[in-house]
DNA sequence: AGCCCGTCTCAGCGCGCTCTCAGGTTGGCG
DNA sequence: CGCCAACCTGAGAGCGCGCTGAGACGGGCT
């Protein structure tokens, strides 16, 4: 089993490593963000203990970037925060537990062991339609393999109209579950169909005037 | 994607709805379970996460009803119970999955999203006749396999001529059903007709002078 | 403070849908 | 065969839906 730990101080650094080497782990470490994103991409881990506050690139970053690279070796985030809004944040962006500081080595090696038994995340299925491949856990858009950037609102949009291609979409839907504010009178919703259509091409979505809007079932 | 949280407990409904938002969900949130109900069945949801222990009506309760009126949104059950006993009920029930407490809160995304991927109810069936396949849902039409483009009107009424093709229709008929204005005092079905005619074939739609239409029994 | 980005509103406009009208065609009936 | 009512159809006017560019507004970042 061999693990990666990103940690700058090096006193903590340290620690982990004689602990969880004196434990059966082969430990690696890395002082910074830049250099854990490093190892973890060549290097294939069996988990990784993140710290949050790095210098350069933070935890968050990391765990992101990694996602995004399809690095789904599992993760678990260490801090000093311990709003459940900081949790929330980490788990969001793809890592796989959290622990605060200061915990118990006990818990750590504990909970370590869990991941390992859990194993990788699957890749979380990706949503598709020609040559648009949406993945929502990554929050990332590739159209015949190139990426696309995508605000949070037209990203949630696509998102909605991905999950029903196979039928036509109202406003008043999209307005429900897109836009909380189901009493909107504004245009929004033909305002981003338009910004979508600037940014995936004029044909790929489909005004079915009256009724809403489809996909186009290519 | 919207979401309802019912969840009597304040802390635990922040929290969700928190992080749950931060995932680009959008969420409602109700404090017991007929809120919920009321909610649930007045807004179409993607997906609902669901407490068991709530004042008033249960989780099972709000289920069983759920289900009873049609609802098939996916309903994520979780519990401070653990025996399995507990769990089999709320399945038994019409839940989609269920999640014991404490859990995390990677653990609760990843079952959502699993839900989700699976998406909900059965699709309602599609109208035919002869060679017309209609689906409602999608607002599509097909005649031997093609796709053929109708407008808003022109589609309702095909569509009401489908679900009573076994019997003759009249014009009063189609004014009050298409057209919500019975007062119309123009030819409009006789003109819509003609639009039909013209985009399924002459023969498709049958006139049976002084009673009204019939779709031909092909 | 200044800037950028994301979101949303507003007004103008083009165009597709809807419906009316007038004239033509068909069918039933004496 | 002739008449009338029912029905069809082409032309076109009105209108409302949806698209777009401009800009206001607020939040985050430098």
């Amino acid at each position: 089993m061999r693990l990666l730990v990103v940690e700058d101080e090096h006193r903590m650094a340290a620690a982990l490593q004689r602990g969880l080497t004196h434990a059966g782990f082969t430990v690696d470490v890395a002082a910074d963000g830049v250099r854990g994103l490093e190892l973890a991409t060549s290097v294939r881990y069996d988990a990784i203990v993140l710290d949050i506050m790095l210098p350069g690139i933070s935890g968050y970053e990391v765990t992101k970037r990694l996602r995004a690279k399809g690095v789904w070796t599992p993760i678990l985030i260490t801090s000093a925060k311990d709003g459940d809004y900081d949790q929330a944040d980490g788990l969001d962006l793809g890592a796989d537990d959290y622990l605060t500081k200061p915990y118990s080595f006990v818990v750590l090696l504990a909970r370590l062991r869990a991941l390992l038994r859990r194993g990788a995340a699957p890749r979380p299925s990706v949503l598709s339609a020609g040559a648009l491949r949406l993945d929502p856990a990554a929050r990332e858009l590739t159209i015949d393999g190139a990426a696309v950037e995508l605000t949070g609102k037209e990203f949630a949009m696509l998102e909605y109209l991905l999950r029903h291609q196979d039928r036509i979409v109202s406003k008043a839907e999209l307005l429900q579950h897109v836009w909380s504010d189901p009493e909107t009178a504004g245009n929004a919703v033909e305002v981003y169909a338009g910004y979508l259509r600037k940014k995936l091409g004029r044909d790929v979505i489909v005004t079915v005037r009256g009724a809403g809007y489809r996909l186009n079932p290519l």
